[in-house]
DNA sequence: GTGAAAGCGCTAACAA
DNA sequence: TTGTTAGCGCTTTCAC
């Protein structure tokens, strides 16, 4: 392997200071290089390169090992009676042939595509997206199932087109990280089609569907319980909520099942511990990098701000980060912070990210198993499975009885 | 929405202390909480109760509509000559009975599955692998395809399975992030079968395949070009490579594409400026937590230690703020660093994080297009897109002539 | 403008 | 043990 050969790059280093990231704007223009252009040869098998114009099928193969085309599907599926000896024959022809079977006859004629469809929300909560679907392909993979990925950016309509394609490509069933809607019509077809469906992330009430969450109002509350313990007496909370405009100190009367049960759980951990209405920083904020820095900043410019900042999911964590990079201040020091679901990042930072982590990987191992259970066995009864959360506790979340207590 | 009913946890947040994180180890013991259970309601539709024992298929609209199974394929299909009136009739049965059309079928059919197959390595970079696997799957829906994914984790056995079971779905092109391997018959059977690939992140040399790449040599160039102007003189190269066993000064002889070129851009910006032989450190180490903390550790240990480290990739990248992070040394203070791929929060912690940053998002969407372009029309000449990449200056790369010289 | 019939590649009754 | 045949649901000639 030999290094490229580039064009000469001026050293723009200097020039450079601090631009913009492409992670979070849109990317430079895009330069094409073609490094080397070479015909396009084509690799053929050893023998029958002849009549190598489409793909053999099983004719094919049956034709050369001079049976029937049941018999050498039989030969192939080690299924009914067959002589050993034919079986031989088949394979071997199938091998000369390089015959690959085509799953898609397979599929229509059995009834069974052996995929799955997932139906994600990339855009939402990062720290679980990428997580959840090695999880989820990986266990499918085990089971000899295969993933229909798409992505619904948290719309419900794309979601409804989304099922209705992976119904009409025939998946045995679905795992939906269902987008907040008041309309699950879509969901009522999909178990039309007489398809399991297994939602994962979210609950959703009044739906007949199995769902694998967590115990995210548990894990709320015991944060906000550890951070009373390290003695925090005003607390901020930054809660994104897809239905707000920008930002607002206004609960919104929907809110996505996990958001809602952090809420809560944050709720219930600072009424326990008797934390005064005007002790506790409420702001709702809409899952955008503006606003979420915004509703930062104005929690930090208050008469009395917070200690600490419960964010109710990844995004609003970085905004804090970012927002208190900016102003010099120090996170487990100057302001606290804690957030949910897990990282490598949060876990390789200084100071490491206390976090109220979720399995996500198991959430997605038993999505799988749960609707692999109700492909093979349908008709079980729907119920939703709460997988519990850890508190990983780090130093983003500053002692203050260690320190004596800070300015006002 | 109502809050869940938990059943009552104890404060552990004492106890606790720094736990072991779920993201590198195993998970906890999973609790299984049934909330609530109940019966599998399914919802119907309006009208034809009786009959919804399967799916309705063609033949069940066109005795609906009254015509033929051919008279009721064009009118749902728009083609051919057919009276409009026919067609309103043919679409009104078809939404009373919730018709929905077998996509393998019409697959099987015509030849064309309208799905792609993404054959990727999600425990390398995860930098790259969210963000390139949403900008395909995105992409590809644009055009109206969908996205069948794979995890190979790296292995090349896995991946030629992969190929081969996707190719069995009768996907109608691949991208695939190759392994590592000597061995790629898979892929030119791959071609074989008459369907194009792509190649991403890596080029595969002596392969016939259109890669989709970016300038990894100019890009770590320029990224020791940087760091010289600031003063490094020593410099630390911290190479993850998965030919090796635990950690090595010697540089292997197998090197994927992108580490390759990383490393021989790096080798290029130090030799260019000049740096001594034994002010440049380099070090090999497999991708694994372990190892790169200890390779890691090693290059900090050495008498002339060096002051910036330059990573090939994230996951050392978080090796070198761990073990940093455990020695209270700060980034870009003590020691600096860079790596390769930008990220939400590589901009966001403090320092921010200087990367080479990749265009991640363009790689998907370039691929895709190429893809379905070599789908539309054959035989197009094969090459190597390479995109250029750009570093993003943040703050983890001390100033060493602001700060005067440190300790030797 | 519409219908009859063939066939994509495969499996599974049913015969032989 | 093997072959014949039908058919999964769809599109598409080719007649009419």
């Amino acid at each position: 392997m030999s290094p490229l050969t580039t064009s000469p790059v001026r050293d723009r280093s200097r020039k450079l200071g601090n631009i913009y990231s492409p992670v979070q704007e849109t990317f430079m223009q895009v330069r094409r290089v073609t490094v080397r252009s070479r015909k396009c040869e084509v690799i053929l098998p050893d023998e029958d390169v002849t009549q190598a114009a489409h793909s053999p099928t099983i004719v094919d193969v049956a034709t050369r090992a001079g049976v029937s085309r049941a018999t050498a599907s039989r030969a192939l599926g080690h299924y009914g009676r067959i002589a050993p000896a034919t079986i031989k024959r088949v394979e071997q022809a199938a091998e000369a042939l390089g015959y690959r079977p085509n799953e898609l006859a397979r599929a229509m004629r059995i009834g069974i595509t052996k995929t799955i469809g997932l139906v994600i929300i990339t855009d939402f909560t990062n720290a679980f997206f990428d997580r959840v679907t090695k999880a989820i392909v990986d266990e499918a993979k085990l089971h000899g199932y295969q993933v229909l990925i798409t992505n619904t950016d948290e719309d419900s309509e794309i979601e409804r087109q989304a099922v209705e394609t992976l119904l009409e490509k025939q998946v045995d069933g679905l795992i939906v990280v269902p987008s907040l809607s008041k309309n699950y019509d879509h969901l009522g077809a999909a178990k039309l089609g007489g398809r399991p469906i297994m939602l994962i992330d979210r609950r959703l009430d009044n739906l007949p569907f199995t769902a694998i969450i967590t115990d995210d109002f548990a894990g709320a509350q015991n944060a906000v319980r550890h951070a009373i313990s390290l003695g925090h007496k005003r607390l901020g909370f930054l809660i994104s909520a897809a239905s707000v405009e920008n930002v607002t100190a206004q609960r919104p009367a929907e809110l996505v099942s996990t958001v809602f049960d952090r809420t809560e759980g944050f709720l219930r951990g600072a009424f326990d511990a008797g934390i005064k209405r005007s002790d506790q920083h409420w702001i709702f904020c809409e899952d955008e990098p503006k606003s979420s820095e915004a509703a930062v900043a104005s929690l930090l410019d208050r008469p009395n701000p917070p200690t600490i900042i419960f964010t109710s999911n990844n995004d609003m964590a970085l905004a804090v980060l970012k927002v208190a990079g900016n102003r010099r201040l120090t996170i487990g020091r100057d302001i606290s912070l804690v957030t949910v679901d897990d990282s490598q990042w949060a876990a390789a930072i200084v100071p490491g990210i206390t976090v109220i982590a979720r399995p996500v990987e198991e959430i997605g191992r038993l999505a799988v198993q749960r609707l692999l259970s109700e492909i093979a066995d349908p008709g079980q009864p729907t119920e939703i499975v709460v997988l519990p959360t850890t508190l990983i506790a780090r130093d983003s979340v500053a002692n203050l009885y260690l320190e004596g207590f800070r300015s006002s």
